[in-house]
DNA sequence: GACAACATACCAACTGGTCGGTATGCATCG
DNA sequence: CGATGCATACCGACCAGTTGGTATGTTGTC
């Protein structure tokens, strides 16, 4: 049988670890003890991977990068042919993911720098280069999508791109505030709505999304 | 006669350091020394104000709000008599604000809730009281707004209102993480651009924004 | 007004426990 | 063998919170 899931080392349980603990708690109340008891290894175990908890910290942005990278990659929301549809059925797909409980749901990247940008420059960087790393992913199709309507727009497929990442982690935070993803959704809705206006999208409700375009 | 301004008292002088130690390293990572230090008074005083530090940290929530409250309730975005232009004044107003070290313009609240609201269900209380709180303010506006262009929208003043506050918190996790408060203002212009088009407000640079209306 | 009784505001020193990090032992495997 | 991948045991620094105390009001009573 194929290894899908080889053993997980300490190194490896200790960054899951990490992801759920330090998104519960936030990076500076995790203390080292605290993922070895999660990840199930002792002390030495950790310290033997990372040379601090700060390399740990660097170590489990990458990691999220990681694990986030490939979630996206593998969605579904890039089949469109339309690259504005992309970037919409990103949206919807980022609404789609507000399920669960919060420390589930919400963005490790985006707890960890507002504790380690004038601390931990290290952290905050590898931080940045995850937020931005993944909006990077959707500038492409922002960009097509701009060409493909033949719109000037006096705004850059860069700065939309960022924003969606902006108007998703502020969404988290008041989720985190109120205990509620619902509230999460409704600024995702906003940003959609945002979207197709800039776009020209046919106003709301009655937008038949899939225009049956084969191509 | 009333008491205007009196001589800072330790307790005064802690929360002043609570907001500029706590919006700089974060709330767990700012120790009850360090806030003494700031402060310049001892940690006798610290517990004699303060039953715990948790405790120090909703009142820090509550003088952000008052803080925060005063700043907004004088300042000048109130003036214009057309709603939708009070608050397109708001946004403006809060991009601003985007002046200055990032410690200095960003949200203690923000900041707070992110590390506590799943440890701390006082201060998250607090944190979301005074985004919600400040929210409610901008809510009349957009409602009377609604009204007075007559509009039936999809969406509810205060899902708007608070997704503005989405955005403002977000925009401050990009400015942390990337180091440049101008990422922020970028965010907060599409913003902007988004409740133009909500309102129907003309396309941009020829908006002749004061409709004539007196009413 | 005088003075006792009490409250408030603050301080310096200390404590028990927790923190990140280290030193070392030991089993497995090429 | 020697390197890798852990575990055990421990350390010094630092942490939130406590203690016992002082100085300065404030209030009630005569």
């Amino acid at each position: 049988m194929p290894k899908v899931a080889t053993k997980p080392n300490a190194r490896t349980k200790l960054l899951e670890a990490a992801l759920s603990v330090i998104r519960a708690k936030g990076y500076s109340a995790t203390t080292v003890d605290d993922l070895c008891a999660a990840a199930g290894v002792t002390k030495g175990a950790f310290f033997h991977h990372f040379k601090s908890k700060d390399a740990l910290g660097v170590a489990a942005a990458e990691h999220w990068s990681d694990m986030t990278g490939a979630l996206f990659a593998d969605a579904p929301y890039h089949a469109p042919a339309d690259p504005l549809d992309r970037v919409l059925a990103y949206i919807a797909f980022r609404k789609d993911l507000l399920q669960g409980e919060l420390p589930e749901i919400t963005c490790l990247v985006g707890t960890m720098v507002q504790e380690t940008y004038e601390t931990a420059p290290a952290i905050r960087d590898a931080c940045a280069r995850s937020i931005t790393g993944h909006a990077q992913t959707l500038e492409a199709d922002i960009e097509a999508a701009i060409r493909d309507r033949g719109l000037t727009p006096d705004w850059t497929a860069e700065s939309l791109a960022l924003h969606t990442q902006a108007v998703i982690q502020g969404a988290f935070i008041l989720a985190k505030a109120t205990g509620s993803a619902a509230i999460a959704a409704d600024s995702i809705e906003h940003l959609r709505r945002y979207i197709d206006m800039l776009f020209g999208v046919p106003a709301a409700g009655t937008r038949s999304h899939d225009n049956g375009d084969p191509q």
